[in-house]
DNA sequence: GTAATTCAACCTGTACACAGCTTGTCCATA
DNA sequence: TATGGACAAGCTGTGTACAGGTTGAATTAC
């Protein structure tokens, strides 16, 4: 229907139907950050308000809210006669990103902590579950996905709304960067770290120590921007 | 010019020369925001897409940039078929925000600091003299820009790019609700202990010690925190 | 053949007209 | 008098035409 272009279920259907104006931009906008987030846009994609207006099925006006949203995100750079592009990071904000997520992620059980419930122990099983699949069956885009609900249920365990707020900016900033990196990082190293972050913050939630969590997270963090540290510097 | 407004030599003029797109926006947004930040725009207040427009003499389309990105910042919430409303803190907000501020305060000097130079010392001091100027003439608005100035400077100093945005962005969110009560907290006690920060301050920054500096600056939140809180829980 | 230049195609930025939503008012009714 | 609903005024949301900006390719001059 739109241009010729794949995803005609999600795009020209879902968001164009009978929603509101706040669910409809919501959509979009969530549509449009996954896409990035998950490499379907790579840094460095001209997305162009004209085509993502025709797929969705609405005008400019829309679409323009959403990719400004994105710019203030960080996500996209908007250049005037040249169209919307993906952004890249740099190595040098890439790391001043990761030692300040290390240091959100502790101050996590610090400010406000919340209470953890057996709601929040099932979703951490099953996303024991599904990393533990991939030990058998490369997937990256569902390794992306582990990620990316994992970070959404460390933020439901984040009491501080600020904080909260911050810590999700700068995971979404920074996800897609070591994620394209993830096939030359090793797929077992990967899988079997994941594994271990999640097995340390299981036992930190059985015990209600949100503050064993935080530290948990940043040592996973300090981890992994090492071996990304030491890949992008040796070539 | 524009609608029998005040201030038509800031808005109607300078904004509507000959600048460029990126230009105008950047000028309309800083104007915009100051004045919520500085209480022209007090909380509650209405703005009004058309009447903006037509002051600055531009159409409803680049006010709208500028409105949505001043709600991203969360100073603004834009409602349909009511208005743009410039958003009050409620109290649980306000200390998560303190709190946090406090914490990325000290964060300052761990994470890439940068090297203090004579014009860093130079604006430190014209700013104690000028707040010293203070304790005879009392001026709710000059204090006010004060901090800002004040801000501005320590983001100078703040070498971690992620953290320097985000120390802004938590900054401008909640220094307008403490410049409201800025004449009930006792306009004395505020002069004087912003010339107690600006003392330890450049006391840090003459011995180049920008973990000093965080120290002091959390310090200083802590108190104003206190202060504010004492006053809100009282009555 | 090479280099400078013009121009056409495409993009985002802007202005404006109209549709949709919210709220307060006014009026009819019990 | 109290109360309910219809309506009008104002706002933001959307669609669309046009202006401004950028790039690369075709063209012209040397």
């Amino acid at each position: 229907m739109a241009s010729g272009l794949a995803d005609p279920q999600i795009g020209g259907q879902a968001a164009s139907g009978s929603h509101s104006s706040a669910e409809r931009f919501d959509l979009i906008h969530t549509i449009l950050r996954d896409r990035i987030c998950l490499l379907d846009y790579p840094p460095g994609t001209v997305l162009g308000e004209t085509a993502l207006a025709t797929e969705f099925g609405v005008s400019r006006t829309p679409i323009r809210r959403v990719l400004h949203k994105l710019e203030f995100m960080g996500l996209v750079q908007i250049r005037n006669g040249i169209g919307t592009i993906v952004t890249d990071i740099d190595l040098k904000t890439f790391k001043e990103t990761y030692a300040l997520r290390m240091r959100l992620a502790e101050l996590m059980g610090d400010l406000s902590p919340v209470d953890i419930q057996a709601d929040h122990l099932a979703r951490i099983d099953g996303l024991q579950d599904r990393v533990r699949r991939l030990r058998t069956k490369t997937d990256h885009e569902e390794f992306a996905r582990i990620t990316n609900d994992l970070q959404k249920l460390l933020s439901d365990l984040t009491g501080n709304g600020p904080l909260r707020e911050t810590i999700e900016l700068l995971y979404f900033r920074v996800a897609r960067i070591w994620f394209s990196l993830l096939p030359q990082l090793g797929w077992e190293e990967m899988v079997e770290g994941q594994i271990a972050e999640l097995n340390e913050l299981r036992a930190a939630m059985e015990q209600n120590d949100i503050q064993c969590v935080g530290h948990a997270r940043s040592r996973h963090l300090r981890t992994m921007l090492t071996r990304i540290g030491n890949f992008l510097a040796e070539p």
